[in-house]
DNA sequence: CTGTTAGCGCTTTCAT
DNA sequence: ATGAAAGCGCTAACAG
């Protein structure tokens, strides 16, 4: 491409081609005489070594992927900022991949990684993965993997996730303390790690405070945001609604906000609502929204760090790493709190 | 890595290197039989070709790279989401970049993309770009290069934008006509092309309404949150203070309500705001706050398919290509509305 | 229709 | 301290 190759440098220099290849490199075999007049041709000519030709004798890529369901949703941004930061480090350079929340995506990306395209993957699962061979496959070929946030349970597989239990429980108390009786939880997928523990913290935090569980309370939603908003509408329509939203996930939350609204049930005076959200313009939500921050960039970072101890080390996941942060609840509004 | 090669695939078959590769890749040359074996075979082993030898040998990639200041940004993040979707259809890989504004990043990651990494560059200008001769010395070496949003005035290669310069006067007549006298414009860095075309809208805007252009109320801001608020403090606090703000990007916008919160001055009673934002959540942002939205999704799909179109043809920007995608203006208060 | 061969640009022994 | 040569896995010209 650039056209400028190490052919061309050494017949410039005079000098054969692997002499300048580890002159290129500091190699302790090149007099510092030689070396100083190759790096100063080379920075001349602005030579850039082939990466495709080093990756193919190397065996390396220099290359990680970040697979993740979808990037506008201010967890995957900061997460993504977190493993630049840690890559851009180390000199390596970032693939990125959305599945949208489609398994069908998840598992032709993961399969075009096969060829040795990438030194590791961070990934964190789309909401339908109901199956976790394409994973395993790759990691079989000898692909480290870190999974983050959204992790699998069946893979003995680094993970760095937040503490999902412990935030659905202080949420749900959150509201019981403002006062809610009938507590709704709202999740998108039921397959995932993040709404299952979310939903046990849930539950032990109603049995801690004597209210009966109810199956009814427990929302599944879509990816629709339109048929959500509907869905929501009719649950707080009804005679028996609930007085207090728990959302997992930020659009829930918002969902809940645009169905309240049509029906004119006022937050947080008729219902309230706490929901999981990394917005940085969490502040200019409407201020009745309590609010889990997950620490995304500190994921994105931990994530990183880990995957590249494990290309650097070449242990391909075998040792279990599993490292647990911690979310913060945000209080919006002082009359949510008891 | 994989371990999986042609050569192994060929010894199981009892076929050729060359006569596997050819049946893989669907050459006319092979007969339907051979193809029918070679490819159940490689679907066993779960072959995949590496992509390094292929590239090297191809001279291409299949990977284009993008380039942005920052990713916890909507605007950015849809703009990616648009991209991806485009490459994903191409069959491309997508490298991202952050340059979180700084020049030297953008330089350095330039000039890593010049040994032939990527096919093509999408890129963004971060606010303190004041050469683009990076961007000439990659473009020389034939990597088609095509600027979205903020674009450089001195070079001649395709951009995708918006209508800066009628949105910057629509956002500054919205203001106007709901009775503000004094309007504050409010930008982060002077260079960038988009700050400069609003700013003029902003200017055209106020001539039109016989309103005299003051100097002093154009607010250089930094990338320092916490001293903008400070700085916008200041501004609201003095006794000529201006009752009408138009920020140039959404996050002057909530440093404006900081801002106005510390200093108990009402929104939008005692000052009223206009930004530009690509928050989803638009919705539950302060009521008070109309935007100016920009089409991010399909700035990032245009980019894009002019991209592939220029790699596809191989014209390397000689033609001039310059698309100008329109902004939105989204009223939140009927208040603000004349 | 199938096989042989050269070579993409680089690193890495092994000679000199 | 420098150079010659092999080879990473693939494709494409050329032979058969």
């Amino acid at each position: 491409m650039s056209g400028i190759n190490l052919k061309k440098l050494s017949q410039e220099l005079g000098l054969s081609i692997s002499s300048v290849s580890k002159a290129l490199r500091d190699s302790y075999e090149i007099s510092a005489e030689t070396k100083k007049r190759v790096l100063a041709m080379a920075e001349k000519l602005n030579y850039q070594p082939n990466p495709f030709a080093r990756g193919l004798r190397k065996n390396k890529s220099t290359t990680i992927a970040v697979v993740i369901p979808e990037i506008a949703n201010n967890f995957f941004a900061l997460a993504i900022d977190g493993i630049q930061l840690v890559a851009q480090k180390k000199g390596y350079h970032v693939l990125t991949y959305l599945t949208h929340e489609d398994f069908q995506n998840e598992e032709s990306t993961i399969k075009h990684l096969q060829g040795g395209r990438v030194d590791g993957v961070l990934i964190s699962l789309c909401g339908d993965t109901a199956s976790v061979k394409h994973l395993i496959d790759l990691h079989q070929t000898g692909v480290p993997i870190v999974f983050f946030d959204r992790v699998p349970e069946t893979m003995e597989c680094p993970t760095v996730t937040t503490d999902d239990y412990e935030s659905g429980f202080k949420a749900t108390e959150h509201l019981i303390l403002a006062g809610c009786k009938k507590i709704a939880y709202l999740c998108v997928s039921g397959f995932l790690s993040t709404t299952q523990k979310r939903m046990m913290g849930y539950e032990a935090a109603l049995e801690k405070y004597k209210i009966v569980f109810d199956p009814k309370m427990v929302i599944q939603c879509s990816n629709d945001n339109i048929a959500n908003v509907a869905l929501l509408r009719k649950l707080l329509a009804r005679k028996n609604r609930p007085d207090g939203i728990f959302a997992s996930v930020e659009k829930l939350a918002i969902s809940t906000y645009y169905a309240s609204n049509e029906i004119k049930l006022k937050i947080p005076q008729q219902l309230k609502v706490i929901s999981f959200s990394n917005l940085r313009t969490a502040s200019l939500l409407s201020p009745s929204l309590s609010t889990i921050t997950q620490p995304a960039f500190e994921i994105g970072k931990e994530s990183a760090e880990l995957l590249f101890r494990m290309i650097e080390k070449k242990t391909f996941g075998n040792r279990i790493d599993r490292v647990v942060l911690k979310s913060s609840l945000i209080e919006r509004n002082s009359s949510v709190k008891k």
